[in-house]
DNA sequence: ACCGGACATCGAGATGTGTCAATATTGATA
DNA sequence: TATCAATATTGACACATCTCGATGTCCGGT
């Protein structure tokens, strides 16, 4: 695996494209939109992903969250920080409690980089 | 593996869901939409969309596709099949050629359900 | 200082995915 | 009909991903 230039997440680098039924996406792009894609492409991250955004204040406690599934702890765990680590969800320790909420411009950029409303 | 009811496409499917940032999805909404968004998660799928899309006349050949890669013919043809099978590429063969074309409402839609524009 | 609760990390097992070479299928043409 | 070119399917392999139980870490309270 060739090194690339990791210093954005993929929601920093997903605003800079022009819709993908413009003009071809560059391989590079692809690249680096793709991470983003793969972190919504499962059915407990989107749900995770909604419960934060629809959530009273914008975000929501990891024990909220865990409710909700049939899941083990470790599980929830593993794919909040896939959401995290491409930029969905930013995080903040309040005591013992750790909450999430979206990166407010994430999921806009993406669906103009699909809908192609966006520049 | 349970059996669900795949009488639509995952295209078809996610026109019917409100924003994810509303209100909460739910599991069964979830597992209906991810394969489209893990249709799109790939840096090779994302690049034949939206080379298609971007095509002169909305279409373009199998033929054509290929050129833009460093793949084999059978991964070309697999991610185009699986591209077909989500509902996002239209399929239509002329003599011996295949034509492939973005099923029109698909990329809105989905735009739609992530970003919160649509219904 | 100790303990308990909230969350993260580790290691492992089962399953899914991307890719290729080989082969099959289909349609045009000689 | 025989053949060639365009595309699809099959089978196999390496690698990634989802999930769990076990364990670690950090913080608040007793």
């Amino acid at each position: 695996m060739s090194k690339s230039l990791p210093l954005l997440t993929p929601v920093e680098t997903v605003a800079c494209c022009s819709p993908v039924t413009r003009e071809p996406l560059s391989a590079d792009a692809a690249v680096r939109i793709s991470p983003l894609l793969k972190a919504l492409a499962d059915p407990v991250r989107l749900r995770l992903l909604s419960l934060v955004a629809s959530h009273a204040d914008g975000e929501a406690c990891v024990c909220d969250l865990q409710e909700a599934f049939d899941l083990s702890q470790p599980t929830i765990s593993h794919h909040l920080k896939v959401l995290h680590e491409v930029g969905l969800l930013e995080r903040s320790k309040r005591g013992v409690w750790v909450y999430y909420r979206v990166q407010p411009a994430a999921l806009g950029d993406l669906a103009a980089l699909l809908g192609g409303v966006g520049a």
